[in-house]
DNA sequence: TTATAACTGTGAAAAAAATAACAGCGTTAC
DNA sequence: GTAACGCTGTTATTTTTTTCACAGTTATAA
């Protein structure tokens, strides 16, 4: 049996970050890169660059470093499932459709497959290339499609009950953009972009430093 | 000399988690809260919840709780600005106008007042609410309505030039939404909104648990 | 009045995360 | 050939964050 060495949330985030950096270098045509170049161009230290590497394996040279192509396929490989994995947005309003514009065709790995929203002006059509279907099919269509990671973009006060349909679906990944805390079983991850904090977070350091 | 008992980042998002929640709890004429209440509504332990409530200084009653009406106030003070701070975004696209749409009036020291696009179509013109500015005028709309607070919400690619407008303007709190990590000097404060990462975190949680 | 109960505020302990430190190892320079 | 260099991988240390544990407090009830 494996040892399953438990890797923090925050270096998996952090990954996530210096894959996109790899990404970048490759169209730059570099070749090869060291952990205190990664560290300069994403904001953190060398040494962490080099612990959060270790979690997945990959040896870099003590001469070259690391080769840019080899560590982004090593950091696919960890992050990313083997197949893809599709994923459901709930909500079309403006920032449902920002999300649709942003993320499709990002990642390969992962597809926004179906969004849904109560709307019926909405529902049957297709949105920014996805279909979006009513409310009711989300079930059916979880389970059709094998969707795995749902994304809540709907106003606060519908927030848990979007999520409640999704965990009820099998969905154990989502991504929260409302303003709302969401009750979730253990072994449901809810990722949280709440604006609202973060502007006032924001707002707080950039009176206080 | 007084001194700057330094307030956890984190701690300052979760006090801005628990006056949402309050402000709920408000308007279910909720009166008396305890620790644990808070907690569990917001999903920490209770001993975190009264850790972080030492940090703005009120003291509950060992038999009510805490008073829901003196402890948002307690927060708004702690977390407020005296006064309004103005708010600036830059980016006038789907994602920028759900910032709009969301953010507007939801806090009532915290106000957008300019928007800024680099599309002809848009700039001079009112968008949810909001006056459409082209980004040449960035500097002299900070300094005229005293704006403080930034929101990024262009692609990544020009993420990093607007984040130096900003700086140069003299804004030192940013929210970005673009998937790029920013440089800037210390002392200015970016807070990271990133889809991207967060959506593959939830994927990668949804699979690995 | 005195005992009971349930909470807060906070020091102490534990856990988690970040940083520092360094041995070891290919390259290069001489 | 070998000394010196600059990097990685990893252990040790420090710092930060969270949790535990409990003394102290205030209402209530007998």
């Amino acid at each position: 049996m494996i040892k399953t060495s438990h890797i923090s949330e925050r270096t998996i985030g952090r990954l996530s970050l210096y894959r996109r950096l790899l990404h970048q270098l490759q169209a730059d045509e570099k070749v090869n890169v060291f952990s205190h170049e990664i560290a300069q161009l994403s904001g953190v230290t060398a040494a962490q660059v080099r612990r959060d590497l270790m979690a997945i394996g990959y040896s870099g040279s003590s001469v070259h470093g690391y080769d840019v192509y080899q560590l982004n396929d090593s950091i696919s490989r960890f992050l990313d499932a083997p197949q893809i994995q599709n994923v459901a947005l709930v909500g079309v309003g403006n920032l449902g459709q920002a999300v649709l514009t942003y993320l499709s065709g990002r990642r390969p790995k992962l597809s926004i497959v179906a969004a849904f929203d109560k709307n019926p002006v909405k529902v049957n059509r297709v949105i920014n290339g996805c279909r979006c279907y009513p409310m009711n099919e989300f079930a059916a269509q979880v389970q059709q499609q094998k969707i795995e990671v749902g994304i809540i973009a709907v106003p606060g006060s519908e927030a848990q009950a979007v999520c409640d349909t999704m965990v009820a679906s099998g969905i154990r990944g989502i991504v929260n953009f409302a303003p709302a805390t969401l009750k979730t079983p253990t072994g449901v991850h809810v990722e949280v972009l709440d604006m609202a904090v973060s502007l006032e977070k924001a707002a707080y350091f950039a009176r206080i430093g």
